[in-house]
RNA sequence: GGUUCCGUAGCUCAGCUGGAUAGAGCAACAGCCUUCUAAGCUGUGGGUCUUGGGUUCGAAUCCCAACGGAAUCACCA
């Protein structure tokens, strides 16, 4: 149970027993501003209609009932209707200890719920750049945080690997590739496919333009280029299984297999399931036959399917085409049921990003016209805003889109050119010392991109993002690899925490960091149910900060008296393990040293 | 036009279920390295929380409207 909690109950007690008629409101406790005397404050304009007195008087009666009790609130004082109330001193001792002792601070019990968690889920005909980036590391860290709140996750991944991208890149491959491999050319599978996808497209828009200088009409002539006639002719040889068109797919799938598996790796994140759209894209047919004999949806005179969602302010929606193969959304109807049905899940999170909004709002209303109410209302999209760089927008026409291999490189490589310069590399191996960049640079990127609310539109400035100073991955990193650094000579020196703090006299920062300490299960939960890494991010930065000045201003191994060292020490430790735990749920790693 | 989302300091962002004088970082300026890591710390300046209504003892926060911006509304996935 946290302090406010705690607070709360003992102040129930005494409102109850002072006004009854309030018994059942619930108190406003929160952490007293700076500017005031006291811990924690209890806002009294709740219980006024009870108290039938002054704002002031009614704090002063709880606060002297509470004072009168004897129990751990020893002082207080009233501003306006505000009740201050200060803890015993040996409160903050004894909290801090028990803090210290909870193996599993922050994360709860098992609670029984599995959790399906989808995210990446990428195109397989071009590498991965920044958007994904920010799709995979807010996907990863939901997953971690669900899971310190007790739920089993599944972490998914849905690979669109079938369609008429993936043709292009092939056609283009056969035609210009002169037999070109990730090995015979040193690239990255993933990258070699791109490529290929890039000279489809130079080709098409050639043909286009000779077509439309012959006299053909734009439109006419993107229908008509013999190139896109191919790839289409491809995609019907795919579907019917052609082997030397299916076995080319399997082959240079497999490149970009192999090539997203590294980014994955250098990302550090991973999936308990991967799916395959080439295996799901025939599902949901069924439930389309359901919907029409449940009378939700209606076929026109071409045959194709439809659903009416004027009346909850949407539009009409194709949900079969007219030959009878589906769409988009006839699948994703299909894998939700299907996803529910095979893991018992309790929720279902999709991290996609803000374009599909109106999509989910469309698979979310038709799985509950069709019935299926339990599951939509566990559907949950979360939906992320663009990452958009200082020049404007990422255009993949225009060559601005950051690629995410060369993003992470960059970051690295930056990362050990500033460390080396500030001479914090003097003395690791190279060993050492690239596992720090490492460590760095990502969680510079990780950090940078992870403190935003994932709904908005960010700004991701390279530059900025590498300038370690403020609220940055590093910085968090930093205060903790100075806190080891402390640990280490204090164990060098035969130091050790004591057991008996209780007499240690604390410094008003020593209470504000444990106060800052004891919100952090608070913190998880919170981002928990609002699937916000952001919370969490924003919650280590204000603990390593005001460590940090606590760090400069109070020594911690210098100290003379042992008790009040054994305890700063004890104090440090804590803050270190739960800046780890926390950079952990965001998957940032945090080097011992740095 | 419909739907969804956003609008907080010059810039990038916090601000939890409504609570006290709206907070950080960057940038600017002024201090602090014989002392546990200066990738740091301390201080100064900088705000009609887009605007207008409403609910309330109390609104950046909730509701409505307007304005500005983003995404989307395909027999693409």
């Amino acid at each position: 149970m946290n302090i406010e909690n705690y607070i709360s109950g003992i102040v129930g007690e005494v409102v109850k027993d002072l006004y009854p008629q309030a018994a059942d409101l619930s108190l406003q406790i929160q952490r007293t501003r700076r500017e005031f005397e006291g811990d924690y404050t209890l806002v009294v304009f709740p219980l006024l209609k009870a108290s039938r007195k002054s704002p002031e008087a009614t704090a002063m009666e709880i606060g002297e009932a509470l004072v009168a009790a004897g129990g751990d609130i020893e002082a207080f004082n009233v501003v306006k209707g505000f009740l201050n109330m200060t803890l015993r001193r040996s409160f903050w001792n004894d909290r801090m200890i028990q803090i210290a002792s909870d193996e599993k601070f922050g994360y709860g019990e098992p609670n029984g719920r599995t959790v399906m968690v989808e995210y990446s889920s990428p195109n397989t005909n071009k590498p991965l750049h920044l958007g994904h980036i920010r799709n995979n590391l807010l996907g990863y860290s939901v997953s971690e945080i669900l899971k310190a709140n007790g739920n089993s996750v599944i972490k998914a991944n849905l690979v669109n690997d079938r369609g008429i991208h993936i043709c292009k890149s092939m056609l283009a491959w056969q035609r210009y590739g002169n037999g070109e491999t990730p090995e015979s050319s040193g690239m990255k599978g993933d990258h070699l496919v791109g490529k290929y996808y890039v000279e489809f497209d130079k080709h098409y828009k050639a043909e286009v333009k000779e077509l439309v200088a012959a006299g053909q009409s734009e439109e006419e002539a993107k229908k008509n280029a013999p190139i896109m006639k191919e790839a289409q002719e491809m995609l019907r040889r795919w579907e019917a299984r052609d082997p030397e068109v299916y076995s080319l797919w399997e082959t240079m799938n497999g490149w970009v297999y192999k090539g997203f598996d590294e980014t994955y790796a250098a990302l550090g994140i991973d999936f308990d399931k991967v799916y395959y759209e080439s295996q799901t894209y025939l599902l949901g047919k069924e439930l389309v036959d359901e919907g029409l004999n449940k009378g939700v949806f209606y076929r026109r005179p071409d045959n194709s399917v439809w659903v009416d969602l004027t009346g909850d302010g949407l539009d009409e929606k194709l949900l079969l085409r007219g030959d009878g193969t589906s769409v988009y959304m006839t699948q994703d109807l299909g894998t939700a049921y299907r996803r529910f049905e095979d893991n018992k899940l309790d929720e279902l999170i999709y991290v996609v990003g803000n374009e599909q909004n109106y999509h989910f709002q469309v698979l979310k209303l038709v799985l509950g016209k069709l019935g299926y109410k339990d599951w939509s209302n566990h559907i949950f999209h979360l939906s992320y805003g663009m990452v958009e760089l200082p020049e404007g927008k990422m255009k993949s026409r225009e060559g601005t889109v950051v690629d995410a291999d060369d993003l992470i490189e960059d970051m690295v490589s930056t990362a050990m050119d500033m460390s080396r310069e500030l001479g914090k590399l003097d003395g690791t191996t190279p060993e050492e010392a690239a596992a720090i960049s490492r460590m760095v640079g990502l969680g510079a990127l990780k950090y940078f991109i992870l403190k935003v609310d994932p709904k908005k539109t960010m700004l991701f400035d390279p530059r900025e993002s590498i300038d370690f100073n403020g609220n940055t991955g590093p910085f968090i990193q930093y205060t903790h690899a100075r806190i080891r650094s402390v640990l280490r000579k204090a164990e060098e020196a035969g130091i050790t925490y004591g057991e008996d703090h209780s007499d240690v006299p604390l410094v008003a920062e020593e209470i504000e960091l444990i106060k800052t300490l004891d919100e952090f299960p608070a913190t998880v939960k919170q981002a928990g149910d609002t699937f916000s890494p952001s919370v969490i991010a924003n919650y280590i930065y204000d603990l390593a900060k005001s460590y940090n000045g606590y760090y400069h201003d109070h020594s911690i191994l210098r100290e003379e008296n042992a008790a009040v060292r054994a305890f700063r020490l004890r104090l440090s430790s804590e803050v270190a393990r739960v800046i780890k735990r926390g950079m952990r749920l965001l998957g940032i790693d945090v080097p011992e040293r740095m």
